[in-house]
Formats: C-alpha cells, structure tokens, sequence
DNA sequence: CGGTACAAACCGTCCAGACGGTCGGCAAAT
DNA sequence: ATTTGCCGACCGTCTGGACGGTTTGTACCG
C-alpha cells in the first residue's frame, strides 16, 4: 500500500467534508482501507496528520526552490522566483494543492504542535528572503503578500481570478524594480528608500 | 448575563487549549456557568462561534473604519489607513486580539460556512481598496500583506516584531509614495507603473 | 403593601452517537 | 512455519444537546 495514497485520501475528505470529518473511518473508507488497516500505517491520528503537514511542506520547499533555480541571478532572486511561481504560473493554484494546504488547518485543530514543519519551511524561506540583498522590508513584503494570497485563497475569504494576479504581479514587480538602482548604491543601502518613503 | 463574558470565555478557551479543546464545557466552566446556561443563550455550538466570528469580524470592520477617519484624504486613503493601523501602531497586535481571531479558526474547523461574516468584512475592506484610486495592484498587495501577516501572527510561524514591522511599513509606504505623481497623470494610470515594472 | 401568577434565566443530569484506538484473527508471501 | 499486511469487531471516552426542575425577577391584583 502506498501511503501517498492515504494522505491524498485525507487531502481529500478534507477538501470535501471540511476539517471536522476528517476521521480516521473517512480516510480508511475513502482510500478503500479498512480502519485497522490505516491505523497500521499511521498508529495514531496525529501521525498521519503530521505526515500530512510534512508533505505540505515539503511540497512548498520544492517548489520554491525550484523556482529559485530557474530565476536569474541577481538581487530579490528569491523574491522574484515567488513571484514567477505564484503569479505568473497558472499551473500553481490547483485544487490539490487547496486541499493539501486545508490539511494544515486540520493540523492546527487537532495539535498546533503538528505544524512544525511548515515553520521550519517558512523560517527557511524568511532566511532566504533575507539574504536576499534587497532594501529593508522589500522581501518580506513580497512573501508576505503571498502568504496572505494563500490564506484568502484557502479560505475562499476572496476571489482570486487571473487579473488579480495580474495586478499583484505588476505592483510587487514595481516594488522590486528600484533594486537594480540599489545595488549601485549598496554602501548607502536604504537610504534612496528612505528618501523615496516619504509622503504627503 | 453578558452574552460578551461568554464569547470571552470562548476565546480565552481556545487560546489556552487549543480549537479542538473548545467544547461547551469549557466554555461554561471558564465563564463560571453550567453547560445548560450556556446552552440558553447559545442554542447550538454553531450559534456561539458564529457569534464569536461575528463579534471578531465587527471589531476589524471598526477598527479599519476608525483609522480611515483619522487618515488624511487623497489616494490610497484606505491603504495608507491600514499600514498605519497595523503597523505604525503597537497596540493593535494584542492577546486578546490573537485569540479572538485563532476563534475564525475553530470557526473554520466546526462549520467553514460560519466564516461568513469574515467574508463580508473583508468583501467591504477590498471593495474600498478598489476604490483607493491608486495604480492596480498596488493596494491590494498592501490588504494582502496585511492578512498574511495576520497569518503568520496568529500561526506564529514567524516572529513578528516592532523591527519587522518597521521594514514592512517602510517597504508599503514607499510601494503607496508614487501615487502622488500617479495623480497627477491619472489619464495616463497604469502607464508608469508598467514601464517603472519592466525587469532583468 | 402583600401576595400571587407568570416568565425568563439558569442549573445539573442524562443519553445517544461518534470517535480514536485496541486486539485477536486471517491469508498470502517468503 | 513465521512474518507481514490487513481486517473488522469491539471498547471506553467524550461531546453536543435534550429535558425537567429550580431560582430569580416582574407585573398585576386585591
């Protein structure tokens, strides 16, 4: 038995029921498994919800990391790789992947404990993003927007269709575009932002 | 009896125990109740968290309509308002307020149609970014930086603290600082922005 | 003013169902 | 024959909710 196929099992029972039915019989019954045949796999609920998180996570890291091998070298290569990857990538925002990602709300139901390992992804990919050689703040705004892109997304909290994306993606780029400027003028690093801060 | 003592109850029960500890129990011991008191003002489990999302989605819609009125006019009026709020103010990411939105989550893990009243709020708050006459994109990246770092706040999944949110205001303010030339050439908007948003 | 009738708030017990997890067994593979 | 993978019946616990009873407040009446 594999057992990617219990956890797609879960992904969906908890795309479909929500997180309240995502019991032990729903995923036996809809991997076509006996309870006692799961529970052979995953001794205990928590088990197999934090594989559940594990390969969220892992599934976050890859793909970002592969991203950022495909992104030019050069300052916010990070920054830019998640824009290409959540933006500009149509083949991203799947179904699967909203089930999957339902699952670690699952996880923070049953024991917040079991999200460790998204935060060790994301505390990799904020360490990233800070070696990133970009003015202060600039990063993070772009992983930010993401991370709230993905909550709206999750929840259905608001509508995210292609010129949504569009728009994000034209406002982050203008955000990242002053860094090549930047970089000419590393040694006074936040200054020009600075000056470029202020308002009214 | 304050129907707000027991919503607070709610709330301190969550954050305390965790959503899947939240059960009617709990809630009326915390709140120095039986189960049956509880059960008189709250007819059903459903009816007491969606009244604690209700109560969660009001104080936001307060709160971000408050700062709209002590922000200045001109465009990104909302935007500018929001960064203000959420991160010029240090007394906004309270306890209290981490508890009272972890109660969306228990929300999300009870019956995901409960979020409604999030969803609304969150509805107007878009609808009058969309009105903030500023280039595309721009204010909504600023909205969506703001829920994930709500996210990530409430997930801790990352540290957030007063240096980060310095970057993150500074980062915002300067994405929102072009918008006083953007007024300027409004016939032309959107124009800037593309040729400032060309890269590599 | 006293008392009486009524309603609302609240209590504490009880129950039926669901859930996580255990366990003895079985059948095929080695 | 022994191990491994899996089954499915079973158990103890917990939880949401129902329900009948009790206290507290309130309006009305003699």
């Amino acid at each position: 038995m594999d057992l990617d196929r219990l956890l797609d099992a879960a992904d969906t029972v908890v795309g479909r029921q929500g997180i309240a039915n995502l019991t032990l019989e729903a995923v036996a019954s809809e991997a076509h498994v006996s309870k006692g045949g799961l529970l052979h796999h995953f001794p205990t609920k928590d088990r197999l919800i934090e594989a559940l998180v594990r390969r969220c996570a892992d599934g976050w890291r890859t793909r970002y990391t592969a991203a950022w091998e495909e992104t030019s070298d050069g300052p916010g290569r990070m920054a830019r790789a998640l824009v290409a990857m959540c933006l500009a990538d149509d083949e991203l925002w799947t179904e699967q992947l909203r089930q999957s990602s339902s699952a670690v709300f699952a996880a923070l139901a049953q024991n917040p404990a079991l999200i460790e390992p998204m935060r060790v992804v994301y505390a990799d990919l904020h360490r990233r993003i800070a070696a990133d050689d970009l003015p202060p703040g600039v990063g993070e705004v772009v992983v930010t927007t993401i991370d709230g892109l993905w909550l709206n997304w999750v929840l259905g909290l608001v509508q995210i269709d292609a010129a949504m994306k569009a728009r994000l993606q034209q406002a982050l780029t203008t955000l990242l575009a002053p860094t090549a400027s930047a970089r000419t003028m590393r040694t006074a690093r936040g200054g020009a932002v600075a000056r470029a801060g202020r308002r009214r």
